[in-house]
RNA sequence: GUGCCUGUAGCUCAGUUGGAUAGAGCGUUGGGUUGCGGACCCAAAGGUCGGAGGUUCAAAUCCUCUCAGGCAUGCCA
């Protein structure tokens, strides 16, 4: 909607001008304006043309005014133009333009809002990704919301996307796993037995070792090679991940892939070594294989197989993305926790090396989490054991607050979450503020039912009643979800729609105050209900798009 | 040392890729409802956009330098 008004302005602009001046440059921008008083859409088209013209841009503007007046056209629907101060022309839309958008909204229902920008092409989204030695901490409940967001988002704007989760089952980090469980077994028997440095500290490693001694007693000790112990070790991997898969459904997380890092060995590590081999960029050193990453800006080249012949995870990573380029993906987008920092330039050099598109492969970091409680901040320090769970977070504030709270920020930007105000019920909690919104009207629309009113056809209501401030602010800013829609998928911004939803909500709560849906006036009151109508379509919308519930009562 | 991120109101943060007088929420202060959900609304006070230059009609936004904080800098992931 605003898209359509956007583009018959450009174009009546642009007539303007090349009938004044005929020039062939025509490059100018109407934008939505931030303030009402300067009307609803405005064009820098003066202060653009201004050097080229060698004429101050009042002047140019001036001439602009007066041609546009003469050819506007009547479905524009724009009531006045007009010229301001530094070189702004600005537009004035009508009512009736606005107005519009409420049937619209009721007749494209959850449907509004969507549009085609992505043409079907194919995203590969992984997120959250871990190694299976542990519970999820907080940082990966941040990545699963906004992964999972952004796959709705980028859904919505006509993308083929497919969400996936990297699973780092070959690793060091799965040995030490295994060291650690060990050594917390043989400490039941042998309490000096050393603890490995940089083994896992946490309790749930310790509650393994003692649920494997209520099994076997001391049998294990003498076995620690044995197949015994290889089938325990994988049983507790596979509880882990099976934990791990929990913790993310039950946060509302559906993925389509679980990768396991497994796979890729040894062959497809393997031909993606040879490759890197064949175009020249690795060389042997010290008894490992290197990759020249100093070539594509690195401070030092990279190790690609380890002295004792195991691949490193960025090996691994690079596989990996090979991997995924084989299965037709035209895009990639990885979201990695804060310790990826290093990695990321080098997985893209890498990338760049193999040939591939630069624009290819996006990666994101996830930063990192501050949890607070009474304005606190709480230690998390994984060596001591003491982390912050997803599960403890999610069981604590619930799964629509904690999604909610890490979709207001932007994800580069570390986050201090407040775990009191995410349980508090009030309209300082941003969460139950947006939600409320939706409750509230579906109050309304049970209260006009009771007294027999027809909301199903309630788009048939007469629009021309609509004519209060609050009435056009709220098609006003209904009109403009699609825009918010199509930014947010386009800068990978999901905290947009959070930040359109608690305007929305708050616009919304300000129209309730001042007007009275269901009254007397038969008429009127069809006609606020198909206000408030739409405005619940909308933010069930966004709601849906962030993965948080739109209750109908609270 | 090097690289990345961050620096905007007392606090937590937005700012649609360069636009007009820099915006919200919380907190503070003062108001509002015989009503369809008060889990609500309105108003006020609060700012050298870390600092200094530069680019141009126009800079919180782009460039250079600089200061402060965070993270990374493993043959861990």
């Amino acid at each position: 909607m605003i898209n359509k008004a956007k583009k018959n302005i450009t174009k009546i602009v642009q007539k303007s001008i090349k009938e004044i001046y005929s020039i062939k440059d025509l490059l100018i921008s109407v934008e939505r304006t931030k303030d009402e008083k300067f009307g609803d859409f405005s064009t820098n088209a003066a202060m653009m043309h201004t050097n080229r013209l060698k004429e101050p841009p009042m002047s140019i503007g001036e001439k602009l005014c007066r041609n546009i007046n003469k050819s506007l056209s009547k479905d524009l629907l724009v009531d006045k133009v007009e010229l301001v101060k530094p070189g702004f022309i600005n537009f004035y839309i009508s009512k009736k333009f606005w107005i519009a958008v409420f049937r619209e909204v009721v007749l494209a229902g959850e449907n509004y809002g969507r549009n085609n920008a992505g043409e079907g092409k194919k995203i590969l989204v992984e997120f959250v990704g871990s190694n299976p030695t542990g519970p999820l901490n907080v940082v990966s409940a941040r990545a699963a919301s906004i992964g999972d967001s952004l796959c709705n988002i980028l859904s919505f704007n006509g993308y083929d996307v497919k969400r996936e989760f990297y699973i780092n089952d070959a690793g060091e980090q799965v040995s030490r796993f295994v060291e650690s469980l060990i050594a917390r077994y043989k400490q039941i028997y042998n309490p000096d037995f050393p603890f490995p440095d940089e083994g896992y500290y946490g309790d749930y490693v310790k509650d393994m070792a003692k649920e494997l001694d209520k099994i076997y007693g001391r049998s294990l000790l003498d076995k620690i090679a044995d197949d015994v112990w290889n089938r325990c070790r994988s049983f507790y991997l596979s509880r882990i991940l099976g934990n791990q898969k929990r913790d993310v459904e039950d946060f509302g997380v559906k993925f389509d892939v679980w990768f396991s890092e497994k796979t890729l060995h040894v062959e497809k590590i393997n031909n993606a070594w040879i490759k890197l081999k064949k175009l020249g960029f690795t060389y042997p050193k010290d008894g490992a294989l290197w990759f020249q990453s100093t070539k594509f800006g690195d401070d030092e080249d990279r190790v690609l197989i380890r002295k004792l012949g195991a691949p490193t995870y960025f090996m691994a990573d690079i596989a990996y993305h090979l991997d995924k380029l084989e299965r037709g993906f035209d895009k990639a987008i990885d979201f990695m926790g804060p310790d990826h920092h290093g990695h990321i330039a080098r997985l893209k050099m890498a990338m760049k090396a193999l040939g591939i598109d630069e624009k290819w492969l996006d990666v994101f970091i996830v930063q990192q989490v501050n949890l607070m409680r009474g304005g606190e901040k709480i230690k998390m320090s994984k060596r001591a054991g003491r982390f912050e769970t997803m599960r403890d977070l999610v069981s604590e504030v619930g799964k629509d607050a904690a999604r909610f709270f890490f979709l207001m920020r932007s994800q580069n930007s570390q986050l201090d979450f407040d775990l009191n105000l995410a349980k508090e019920e009030s309209s300082k909690n941003p969460v139950y503020y947006v939600q409320y919104a939706h409750a509230r009207i579906c109050n309304i629309l049970k209260h006009a039912e009771e007294i027999k009113i027809n909301i199903e056809k309630i788009d048939k209501a007469n629009t021309e009643l609509i004519n209060k401030p609050e009435e056009i602010e709220l098609a006003k800013i209904l009109a403009g979800f699609g825009d918010i829609c199509k930014v947010s998928a386009l800068t990978y911004a999901p905290h947009r729609i959070a930040g359109y939803l608690l305007k929305l909500a708050g616009i919304f709560h300000n129209f309730y105050n001042k007007h009275r849906v269901v009254t007397e006036n038969k008429e009127l009151t069809a006609a606020r209900l198909l206000i408030v109508k739409s405005t619940r379509i909308v933010l069930a919308n966004g709601l849906r798009l962030l993965g948080i519930s739109a209750p109908e009562k609270m």
